[in-house]
DNA sequence: ATGCCGACTTGACATTGTCAAGTCCCGTGA
DNA sequence: TCACGGGACTTGACAATGTCAAGTCGGCAT
C-alpha cells in the first residue's frame, strides 16, 4: 500500500547489503529515498523496527523454501536433504537477510513478536523432516526418550546446515572458492557425505 | 606493559558483552577507563584495530583449545569429538569474542593480517585431526580425490560444532534451555550422536 | 639546559538516531 | 461550500559518536 514504507525496506535491506548491519542509516535510507531525514519515522517508530520487518519477512521466505522441499517426491531422507540445501541457498541468495535473521540482539524478540513467530515457522518444517525420517512420521509423546532422540537429531541437522551456511557467508569458507561452481561442488559433497553419514541412524 | 592499552581492550570486550558490537562506544570505552576520549587513540588508530586485535586474541585462545585437545590421550575420534566439545565450549565461555571473530565486515582482513593469520591457526588443529582420523594421518597430496574427501570431512565437522556454537549463541537454541545441565546435556547428545554417525565413514 | 617525543587533553566537526513542532493536502460531515 | 481532522511528510533541534587538529606536560638523551 504505502510506497514509502517499501521503500525504506528495500533500501534497508540495500544499505545492509552493501557495507553491513552497523551501515545502516536511517537517514541514507531517507536520502535515497529521496525524502526527508524524518519521513520514515512516520512508518516505523524507530530503527529496531524496521530491522525486525526485515528479519521477519527473511524467515517468512526461509520457511516457505523449507516447506516447498517437504513437498517434493521422494524418501524422507531426500526431502531432509533437499531442505538442508535450501537452507544454505537461502544464506546465499540472501546474505543479508540471513545475517539479520541471527542477531538476537538487534531485535527484541518480546517487543516484535512477528520475528520470533515467523523464525518457529521456519523451524517446524526440518522437525517435521527429522521425525519423519528418524521415527516413521509419527510423533513420539513428548519427554520419551524417543522424542529426545528426534531432539538431538534435529539441533544435529541444523547445526551443521546453519554451520555451513554461516562458514560460506562469514567464515573461511567464504574466502576460498575461486568459482561458484567450484563452492557449489563443495557444498553438495558436504551435504552428501552428511547424509549417508546420518543415514546410518535410522532406525 | 602500557596499562592503558589493556584497559581499553578489557572495556570494549565488556561494552560488546553487555550489548552487542554496535554498542562499542570508543568514548564510553575511555570514560570507563578514566581518560579524555581521544586517549584510546593513541594505543589504535581507530574503533577497528580494537576489534581486530580483540579477534586475533579470540582466535588464538580457541587455537590453543583445540590444540590442547590434540594432545589429548585416545583415538583420534575421540580427540575430534573433544576438539568439538572445545569449540563449543570456547563459544559459550566468550561469546563476544566468539562473535565478532565472524563478522568479517568488521574487520578489514588486508589490513590486520594478524586476524586471518590467528583464524587459519585455529583451523589448522581441525584438519590435522580429520585427516589422522580418516586417512591415518598421512596427509594425501593435494588435488587427489583422497584429498578432496578430507576437504569435505572437515567442512562437515567444522560446520556442525560451529553451527551448534551460532544456535546456542545467537539462535533458537539459545532460549530453551531452563538449566545450564539440561543446556550441557543436550549439546553432548548432540555430539555424540554426530560422532557415532562419522564413525561409519572411517576407512 | 635544551630539545624531543610519547602519552595524554581540549576543542572542533560532520554524522547519526530521535524528539518536537510545524506544513500541506485530501476526504468527510455539516 | 466550507471547516476540519488527521495522515504524510518537512524543518529544526539535541545529545552522542568517530575522528581530525592542535595543544600540554613530563621524562630522557644529548
Amino acid at each position: 500500500m504505502s510506497d514509502l514504507r517499501e521503500q525504506v525496506l528495500a533500501a534497508s535491506l540495500a544499505l545492509i547489503e552493501e557495507d553491513g548491519v552497523a551501515a545502516l542509516s536511517l537517514r541514507e535510507v531517507a536520502r535515497r529515498a529521496g525524502v526527508s531525514h524524518q519521513a520514515p519515522y512516520h512508518h516505523f517508530g524507530h530503527k529496531e523496527a524496521i530491522v525486525a520487518e526485515l528479519v521477519a519477512r527473511g524467515f517468512t521466505r526461509l520457511a516457505e523454501r523449507l516447506e516447498a522441499t517437504e513437498r517434493a517426491r521422494g524418501a524422507a531422507s531426500r526431502r531432509l536433504m533437499l531442505a538442508g540445501r535450501a537452507y544454505v541457498a537461502f544464506a546465499l541468495a540472501e546474505p543479508a537477510s540471513f545475517r539479520i535473521m541471527f542477531r538476537p540482539e538487534l531485535v527484541d524478540r518480546a517487543a516484535f513478536p512477528a520475528a520470533g513467530d515467523a523464525g518457529a515457522r521456519a523451524y517446524a518444517p526440518l522437525v517435521r523432516l527429522v521425525t519423519e525420517c528418524h521415527a516413521g512420521g509419527r510423533a513420539p509423546r513428548t519427554g520419551s526418550a524417543a522424542a529426545e532422540r528426534i531432539d538431538t537429531l534435529v539441533t544435529m541437522h541444523w547445526s551443521l546446515v546453519h554451520g555451513l551456511a554461516t562458514l560460506l557467508l562469514d567464515g573461511s569458507l567464504g574466502r576460498r572458492f575461486a568459482t561458484r561452481e567450484a563452492r557449489d561442488a563443495h557444498i553438495e559433497a558436504t551435504l552428501a557425505v552428511f547424509t549417508r553419514a546420518t543415514a546410518s541412524l535410522v532406525r
